[in-house]
DNA sequence: CACTAATCGAGACGGTACGTCCGGTCTTGCC
DNA sequence: GGCAAGACCGGACGTACCGTCTCGATTAGTG
């Protein structure tokens, strides 16, 4: 009955947010801007987004791909596996912007659940990778997954953000090594 | 050789955006208002504090106290206080300006600096711990104390603030039991 | 197709404008507490008219009737009415505000022209009257009419704002008299 | 009894307010960058000069020699001289300066004689050369010394300031003319 | 030779206006 | 109803100037 939204807008008002967040970082998005760029008028991305963070969770979230639960046969292996696609998942986001949403999200409980959604998977994919392995081999390895899997994340979120210390592939499977005890 | 700064500003400024901070939160504190509040001009405020952000460092940093180094014999209880410590130290700046400060930490690395050196007495306390177990008893535990650290803070850091779970005595026990191998 | 601009706004601004700088002087004009007293956003105001200048200009010129040219018949009471009337338009305005126009001209082409435009038909009138009188006397009186409205207009000007010295009615008569020779 | 003022800081300061003045106009004149340029404290400076407006007066009346009282014999020749004399003292301190000064004495009773005093001296030489031919040739040419005055350096003022024209010799010889009634 | 009083450099300070920037809402007229 | 265009509100931001003030360090001349 009424005009349908133009879906080429989204994509591109997407895109080209995309750009300048991740180029230039959160306060570099402004929408007056993002309208003229992509030749839209102000109103047409307030009705997509109606307001800048959730326009900003959108593309970051668009940005990330599933997060697999890898399965090598060996724990700490796939648990480097699980480190090191959230390196990479933050890298992809500039470690600018993951640190700027999860200040908007602490004021924002509509937002905290968005940005919640974005990092958890990665936790959970930890978490699903030491079940698995204590639900196969029936003498229980007794590692409590979500202690084992927050401190996994833990690590790696304070390296990279709090820190600013990177995070490689050596020190991702040392400390593999050190959460699943493997080392001892 | 020049007329000083007048000192009492600076307390009473510290002080005044302290209160506004802790209760009303980052954006409630503005320059204007802080200045008028204290009763002093707008450039005074601006001459000592450049940005908001190095003035809520300032006010963050003279809120914290000296991070201990527990020390009660026993390893797993100690590393329970640093944690529980860490936590009361994000409580009393809120969850919200302890994760702005990182993200502006992310985009000036002069801030970056001291974002730092708020944060990491308390992994820096961990580790002290564990060095110091290991070098009392001669048998080797053979604990990574940095690895060790990074999996406390970071799990507490995520915690309080990616995910936004609490985290009470209980699980900071259990953690420590897990990032220790006490439990295995 | 857009928004039109709030007419109504645009009148209240002048008005508010003309009050205060008639009666407190051109300091006294502030953009923000216009826009407060008008009960509209300071861009609203901002928008109109990008400087200072360019209201008071408006505000002045909205204030300036037109320039008649006086014909009684008579050239020197003609040009006497010239006088006093551009002596009447700059009390209007203001000793004070007449002089910070041509003085902000002097830095703006793009100001210059319209304070030209303020100013110059009081000129333009002078010029008129003699030019009239010598079409209708055939005997030409010969008087360069562009020469005696220089002296004319250019004779109250310094009284009014270089010398400071009032300018009264018997004044402007006798400089008449003697700038068309009636006095020989 | 007391340390004297160091007489060299005067001159370097005048020299440097007289350039930044000249070449970019009453408001580039800054205190603070004054003060700075020359190597001098802001209070040496203020100590001079009680205001900026103050030391405005002093650098352009310092840049104004005597006003001379032309005496060639013949009226007309003399008044010309006075013309364009005047003119060459305006175009010496910048039309805008020129200008500028006329509006701030608008709103400083003091300034204003100060102001005054920088341009009368043309005036009072018009005055002069009419009223020495006056005291000479017995049979009274009948001329209103001060209401001729009046017209020649309005004439050149308006001209310069208001309407933004030139004056050159011709045009100023012309003017004599007509003010002295010669043409008739 | 000490004392006194003004000068000087440096820069903090109060006060205030300026013009800009952004987030988000609203209005108008066309499709 | 979507859309382009852009006006509008509200409010913070950081900068700029003016003129005053407070330090501590120099200078003269005076007693």
């Amino acid at each position: 009955m009424a005009r349908p939204r133009n879906a080429e807008s989204d994509a591109a008002l997407l895109a080209a947010a995309a750009e300048t967040l991740l180029d230039h970082g959160y306060d570099a998005l402004v929408f007056d801007d993002l309208a003229r760029r992509v030749g839209v008028a102000k109103t047409t991305v307030y009705r997509r987004w109606p307001t800048k963070n959730h326009l900003v969770i959108d593309v970051v979230a668009s940005g990330q791909g599933e997060v697999p639960v890898p399965d090598t046969g060996d724990v700490d292996d796939d648990l480097t596996s699980v480190a090191l696609g959230m390196t990479r998942a933050i890298a992809a986001v500039t470690r600018r912007l993951a640190a700027e949403l999860v200040a908007a999200a602490a004021s924002d409980p509509d937002l905290a659940v968005r940005v919640a959604g974005l990092w958890s998977p990665h936790r959970a994919a930890a978490v699903a990778v030491v079940e698995r392995a204590a639900a196969r081999r029936r003498p229980t390895v007794d590692l409590d997954a979500e202690l084992v899997a927050d401190q996994l994340v833990g690590a790696v979120w304070w390296r990279l953000l709090v820190d600013g210390d990177g995070l490689d592939e050596d020190y991702a499977r040392r400390l593999v090594r050190s959460a699943t005890g493997s080392a001892r």
